[in-house]
DNA sequence: AATGAATGAGGGTTCATTCAT
DNA sequence: TATGAATGAACCCTCATTCAT
C-alpha cells in the first residue's frame, strides 16, 4: 500500500475487466450476460460503500443489495458469501492502489525520488479514498490470507525497487525486505494519520518532512552516525 | 505501540493495579468486595484470551464467562456491554506497553539509543504478546476513539522525544510529530511482520537495518542526498 | 366496546379484509405475494390465541409462530417487535367489534332500543370472544394509546346515538358524552362480570335490569326523583 | 372501587396497620423489629410509586429497593417474589379506597344521595391518586384474583347499599347485583376519563350528569318508559 | 437471472431469585 | 437483618443463507 501501487494484470484486462472476473472462485459464476455484469458491479460498487461506511459486521447483505438496486436472492448468483465478496473487494481494492501508484514510480528518475512519489501518490489515493483505506485494513480481521497477500506484494515491489535501486548505486547496498517493509508501515500510518483523519496539516510539509527520514534519517546530516 | 517497544508488564501486577482500576465507566460498578475484584480481573484477563485468539465478534460472551469461570449474568455486574469490556482492555493493554517502555527509553544514553531500545523492546513484547496486537489493532473498528487514543499518545510519546534529542543537538533539527508517526509506523509493521506473523527471521537482524534506516535513511553515506 | 354490543365478525371475513390490511405500520411490510398474505393472516390468528390465553408478557415470539406453523424469522418479516403485532392485533379488533355493531344499532327503531340492542349484542361477543375482550383491556398496559383510540372512538360513536336521539326527542335533552362514557363503562363490567368471568346468571336478566337502569334510573317510576 | 370506598378491616387496626400485616403470607414474615417495619414500609411506598408509574413488567425489583434504600436482598426478607408485594399492594390500595369512600357514604340521607357522594369521592380520590388506579388495574393481568376480590367485594357493598335502599322504599324494588355491577363500571369508567386522562372538563358537571343517569336514566322525565 | 419470502441457529442482554458474608 | 455479588434460564431480535416462483 505505501507503496502504495503499482504493477500487476492492469495491462491487459481481459474483456470486463480481469481482477473482476477472479473472485467467483467457482469460475462459473462469471457472469455471461451484459446484464450480469453490471449486475456484479452494482454490487462490487455497492459493497464498497457499505463496508467502508459501516465495516464488515455492521453490514448485512441487503445493506448492499438494496444500495445495488438488486433483489436479494440475486446476491447468491454472485456471490457464495458475504466474506466472498468482502474478499473480492479486497483484491480488487489492492489492485486499484496499485494501479495508481505505479505509473508515477515507474516515472521516477531515480530510487529516492521513486520513494518519495509513492508515498506521494499513496498519500494522495487515501485521502481521496479513505474507505478503501478502511477496508483493506478490516481484511486482517476478516480475511486475514487477503491481507496479508495485500501487503506481502506491495512490500516485494517496494524491496524490489529498493534492490534495484541499490544495484545502481543509488541507494546504500544490502537494503531489501526489512527497509521495505519499514516503509510500508510509514507510509500507511501517515496515510492513516494524514490522509484519513486528517486536519489542516500540510501535506507537502509532511512528505517533505517523511522523505528526508527515508532518505538520511533522523541524524544530523553534518555528522552522520 | 511503536513507542511501543517494551515488554509485557503484565508479569508482575500488583492485586490492585492502578491500570485496571479504571476501565468501569459507571465509576459506581467497581468492586466493593475482594470477591468482586477477583472476578472482575478473572473476567478482564479471559476477554483478553479470547479476543485476542478469535477477534471480536467471534468471541461471545459465553465464551468469556465459560473461561472465566463466572456465570453468565455476572459479567453485566462488571460491563454493560461486550463493546465496553474490549474498551477497557484497549485501555488497559495500552497501558501496559507504555508503562513498560518508558524504563527502557529513559535508561537510554541518548535520543537515536531511545529508538533502537524502543522498536527492540517493542519487537519482543509484540512476540510474547501476539494477542495484544490483535486486540489493539481490531480497536480501530470496535472502538475507534480507544484506537485513536492508543496511537495518538503514543505518537506523542516519541514525539517528544525527538523533540528533546533534538533540543539536545542529538538530531537533526526541526523533527517532530511527523517523523513520529513514520516511525511508529514502521515499528508496528515491523511488529506485524516479523513478531506476530514471524518466520525463522533472525531479529536483530531486522532491529539493525531498521535502525539503521531510522538513524541515517537509505542514502549512502559517503554521499548523503 | 360498550357500543360494543355485538358479535364477531371473524365469521365470514373475506381473504382480504380491508381491516387486516392495516396494520404492518411501514406500509412496504404489506406483503406482495399470496404466500406473504397467508402467513401474515396466520400470525395475527395465532397472536390472538396466544395473547387472548396468556397474556402480553408471557406470550414469546415463538410461541406465536410455533401456533402459526411458522419460522421464527419469518415473524419479523411482518412486523418489527412483539409490541407491534400487539398493536396491530388491538386495531384489528377494535374495527371487528366496530364492524359488527353497526347493523344492529342501525337497525333499532329508537334510542333506547339502540343502547338496548348495543349492550345485548356486547355480552353476546364478548361471551364468545373472552380473548378478544383480554387483548383489548391489556392494551392499557401494553399499548395505551391504541387503548385510548379504541375507548374514544367507542364512546364517541355512542354519543353520536344518544345526541341524536335526543334531538328526535327520544331522549331527555343534553346527553352526551359523560352518559357515553358512563354506559361504555357499564357495558364494559357487565361484559366482564357476565361473559367473561360467566357464571350460571340469565343473561336475559342481566340486560332487561341493565337496560332499565339505563332507561329509567334507580329511582321508583311512580315517582320520579 | 367505583362506590369505591367502605367497610373492611379498618375498624380495628392491630399494631402497625392491619392492613399492611397481611400480605407476607408465612404468617412468620411479619417484621418483629421497628426498623423492619419502617423497611417494610419503604417497600410498599416504593413499590406503589415504581408499579404505578412503569407498571408491573417494566419496573425491577432493583427500583423498587433503590427507591426505598435498601439492600436488593432485604426484598426477600419481606417479600418471596415480585408478584407477592403486587399482590399486597393491591390489597393494600383496596382497602384505601374503601377507607376513603366509606364515611361519606354513610353520611348520605338516602340511597340516591349514598351513590351520588360514591361517585364524587371517587373520582376525587383517582384525580389524586391516578397511580392507584393504574395499579389496580394492571392486577387484572397480573393478579386476577386479587382484581376479581377487589371488584367482588367493592360491587358487593353497592349492591348491599341498593338492597337496603329498596328496602326503605327509597328506590325501585328487585335492584342488587346486576345494577351494582354496572354503577361499578360506570363509576371506574368516568374515573379513568375525567380522573386520570382528565382534560379540563368540570369535574361538577360530570358528577350531575352521570348521576342524573343513575337516578333517572336516560329517558325523558315526563314521559318514563 | 431475478425475486423476495422463509428459515433457524446464534447471540447479546435482562432480571428474578439465591447465597455467602 | 442487611448487603450486594452471583446465578442462569429466558427471551427478543438479527441476519446470512436457502428456496420456491
Amino acid at each position: 500500500m505505501s507503496d502504495a501501487a503499482q504493477t500487476q494484470s492492469d495491462g491487459g484486462d481481459p474483456p470486463e475487466n480481469a481482477a473482476r472476473g477472479q473472485f467467483p472462485k467457482g469460475a462459473d459464476r462469471a457472469p455471461r450476460t451484459a446484464r450480469g455484469r453490471r449486475t456484479l458491479r452494482a454490487l462490487l460498487d455497492a459493497a464498497a460503500q457499505e463496508f467502508g461506511n459501516n465495516g464488515f459486521h455492521a453490514t448485512g447483505i441487503t445493506d448492499i443489495t438494496r444500495r445495488a438496486s438488486v433483489a436479494l436472492g440475486s446476491f447468491y448468483t454472485y456471490f457464495t458469501s458475504k466474506e466472498e465478496i468482502f474478499r473480492a473487494l479486497v483484491t480488487d481494492l489492492s489492485e486499484q492502489v496499485r494501479a495508481h501508484v505505479g505509473p508515477y514510480v515507474q516515472a521516477a528518475p531515480d530510487a529516492l525520488a521513486a520513494e518519495r512519489v509513492a508515498l506521494e501518490s499513496y498519500l494522495g489515493f487515501v485521502s481521496e479514498q479513505q474507505l478503501i483505506y478502511r477496508i483493506i485494513d478490516e481484511a486482517e480481521f476478516v480475511a486475514p490470507d487477503a491481507y496479508a497477500n495485500h501487503y506481502r506484494s506491495t512490500v516485494a515491489r517496494i524491496a524490489a525497487r529498493l534492490e534495484a535501486g541499490a544495484a545502481r548505486g543509488e541507494l546504500r547496498e544490502g537494503v531489501g525486505e526489512v527497509e521495505a517493509w519499514a516503509i510500508a508501515g510509514m507510509n500507511v500510518f501517515l496515510g492513516l494519520r494524514y490522509g484519513v483523519w486528517g486536519d489542516g496539516t500540510d501535506m507537502a510539509d509532511v512528505l517533505a518532512r517523511a522523505h528526508a527520514l527515508v532518505a538520511d534519517g533522523l541524524g544530523r546530516r553534518d555528522q552522520p552516525t
